[in-house]
DNA sequence: TTCAATAATAGGAATTATTCCCATTTCGTA
DNA sequence: TACGAAATGGGAATAATTCCTATTATTGAA
């Protein structure tokens, strides 16, 4: 793949547009639903083929996250995320990743190791509060008993 | 749930056998195929059923790495993982997992962080053999040119 | 330009992993 | 042994993704 010749259609200037302006790094849905309200007529088949075609061309990146729905990241250098274990919302972690981490895991098992990655799980902004306010509200409830 | 009655029915037994026995951590077919061997009856939906009551009682875990796919491992203490990005083997890494790193990464993010997974990935034993015994047929057929 | 070859798209069917539903079976205990 | 609760098997339903195909758009040569 990575070859030079991507045409730029319509449809994957606005996928790559949304990817890059969202909040966190979409879904695949998260970017259809994006993108419908700009170009009301894309299908689903466009978004999961252009995603592709996008990463082989190197102009975006899949994250594997631990879930069962693959992400998208405009930017494509290798860094690690956070990901919310209620919502699902993934975000950068801005950090180098330890590179000395496969050198010093080589050793550990006989796999030969091209990479790794690196995951921190946890509540988002967005959660923390919902889950706060789901608390306060449980405490008006037990103190009415 | 971790409620202490677990019924170990013959389903549970085998099932907790066959994953303990597994060589790296399988699938949910995984564990249909090895479990029917012996239980030739026995369902999928058994398999999923008993896999997660297992889990909610604290017999196994469920590893969420980066894959379609779940894993499940009989080892319920904390661990990091090599997977095959061939095959999708996933093997344990005998390393204490790094617990000042939740800590380090607390001021990175507005996260309430809970845990992180750190993921090696490479080619497992397997896969490296197949990918060389690939390659000199390669370089046999370009010889031959 | 105009036309043919090529590439991309929309829409829907197919696939994969998983969950859900329900009639039947099994188990623990009275 | 018999009853009620729990577990099972089998298949339908769901979710995410991939595949297929007829139609549409784009490119570049004449």
């Amino acid at each position: 793949m990575q070859n030079q010749e991507l045409r730029m259609t319509r449809q994957r200037r606005v996928i790559l547009e949304e990817i890059r302006s969202f909040d966190g790094h979409p879904t695949a849905d998260e970017v259809y639903e994006a993108v419908r309200k700009r170009l009301p007529r894309i299908s689903m088949s466009t978004i999961y083929r252009d995603l592709e075609t996008l990463c082989d061309h190197g102009r975006i990146q899949v994250l594997e996250v631990g879930c069962s729905k693959k992400h998208f990241d405009a930017d494509t250098k290798d860094h690690y995320h956070a990901r919310c274990i209620r919502c699902g919302r993934v975000t950068n972690l801005p950090v180098q990743p330890f590179s000395y981490l496969e050198q010093a895991f080589r050793d550990l098992c006989d796999y030969k190791v091209v990479g790794h990655r690196l995951e921190l799980l946890g509540l988002c902004p967005a959660c923390q509060k919902a889950e706060e306010e789901r608390e306060a509200a449980e405490d008006i409830t037990d103190a009415a008993k």
